[in-house]
DNA sequence: GCAGATGAATAACATGGATTAACTATTGGC
DNA sequence: GCCAATAGTTAATCCATGTTATTCATCTGC
């Protein structure tokens, strides 16, 4: 195999994220995958640091990720910030607004983006096909799922464990959606959003990350987050992927 | 209309808990209510304490809380418990665990409880009818929603304030099954319960629940919980009940 | 190639909440 | 009604993380 060229019928998950993530649950067939690919077709760029929605709007459409990373935050009265989760391409951001009506939090991009913005009759349009409206409400179950896991992290685990958690969460999501490749990714968030996702603070999280590179769990560097030992650093934050749910594709 | 006897036409979601709480977003039909009233019906009983589900499990039903209270939680290697939800009457256990095959997280008891098992057929009976259908997918979202919630509290907010959100959250969910009168409700959580929901240790937790007893805030004594000034808790806590979602209903 | 902005790295010090360990109510079973 | 188990209280000590502040390193646009 290493005589072939990567063409896209090797790995045609790499084409789109979202096609490669909504692979992990059901077959999707040619059609269903042309109609992916026409939402991320047209979508917008945005700058970092750029609300794509905000809490109390009222959207009539649906914002999805295509290249890029935001993130999900409530602010507190104090002006603090909680991040609650972080989008990578393939994620949507507002799948529940059409039914719950108001966003109760808000919307960043954290790099440059591509987000599509998809009108509630395209929605309809996927929900109608059986594979995609499966694909949807799975992706919707695993962020709750995802979300219990961040509990846990923030919860109960130390500074030291919870980073590791969570980048080993980001390393597979990423790799879930061919953006990582021999234990490494492009990893964008600053000090401050991981403190903010963790519950922490910028100078405990810099000298967590000290530890760790120290350790030699983790080189991070220029952007770019490389785990020499997964293994190591799956035990040694207490990771089990079971609560993603992706199926093991081989 | 306030001469008709109180018939169960006029309060018609105080019967049942799930009733209530599915009423909040669609306007269910007399057959619609019949089908919830039927799954209600049969339910079991169960001590405190007992597992329902177990992570891990693949269970070929659904389980609904009918009456008690349960809670969701994880464990971790270190043996530390991080519940990250407690259920009351009319919340679903594990409504996602149809699609996502495998239970990530475990389900207890807390008091002696009422729990339904509902068949996949029977679920399907429900998904069926379009009004069920959504106010389903509503639930499951605004479990989401409380789930982010419950990140801010743990991620951001002192012991003070988290124990008051808490608790704020957990009237109005009360009030809202019919459960709450008066600015008072059955609580039956333990301080070792509340440690574990928000992250802290039974020690402080008692604490602080002292302070907030000695403040005013709250009168907690034999299961009851009062709140004798609910917009001062409110506030002191930085409760805004958006996230659930409830529509004002007068 | 410089100015301004942003992010990272350190250091000194403060503190909320953890830990441990008694001790004291309550509760529920028999 | 008593016993055993469960839940709540209290106090002393300790530590992980927060606070505040300053310096250094990059990046970006012009």
């Amino acid at each position: 195999m290493a005589t072939r060229t990567p063409s896209e019928d090797i790995q045609p998950r790499l084409c789109n994220p979202l096609q490669a993530k909504l692979a992990t649950v059901a077959a999707l067939g040619r059609e269903d995958a042309e109609v992916i690919a026409q939402l991320c077709g047209d979508a917008r760029d945005m700058e970092a640091r750029r609300n794509v929605i905000r809490e109390g709007d009222r959207p009539d459409h649906v914002h999805l990720i295509v290249a890029g990373w935001a993130a999900r935050y409530k602010l507190l009265p104090s002006g603090a910030r909680q991040i609650v989760a972080f989008l990578i391409p393939g994620d949507f951001c507002d799948l529940h607004v059409t039914l719950l009506g108001e966003m109760d939090h808000s919307i960043v991009t954290l790099t440059k983006a591509k987000v599509a913005f998809i009108p509630r009759g395209r929605m309809e349009e996927m929900t109608d096909r059986p594979a995609l409206a499966k694909a949807l409400w799975w992706a919707t179950l695993v962020d709750e799922a995802v979300l219990r896991a961040w509990v846990v992290n923030i919860g109960r685990r130390g500074a030291f464990e919870a980073i590791g958690h969570l980048l080993c969460e980001l390393y597979v999501r990423m790799r879930n959606v061919g953006l990582a490749a021999d234990r490494s990714f492009e990893m964008p968030l600053t000090q401050e959003e991981l403190a903010d996702a963790l519950g922490l603070t910028t100078v405990h999280v810099n000298r967590t990350l000290q530890r760790m590179r120290a350790d030699g769990l983790i080189v991070l560097k220029g952007g770019t987050l490389a785990i020499p030992d997964y293994e190591r650093l799956q035990d040694a934050s207490g990771f089990n992927p079971n609560y993603l749910h992706i199926e093991p594709r081989h």
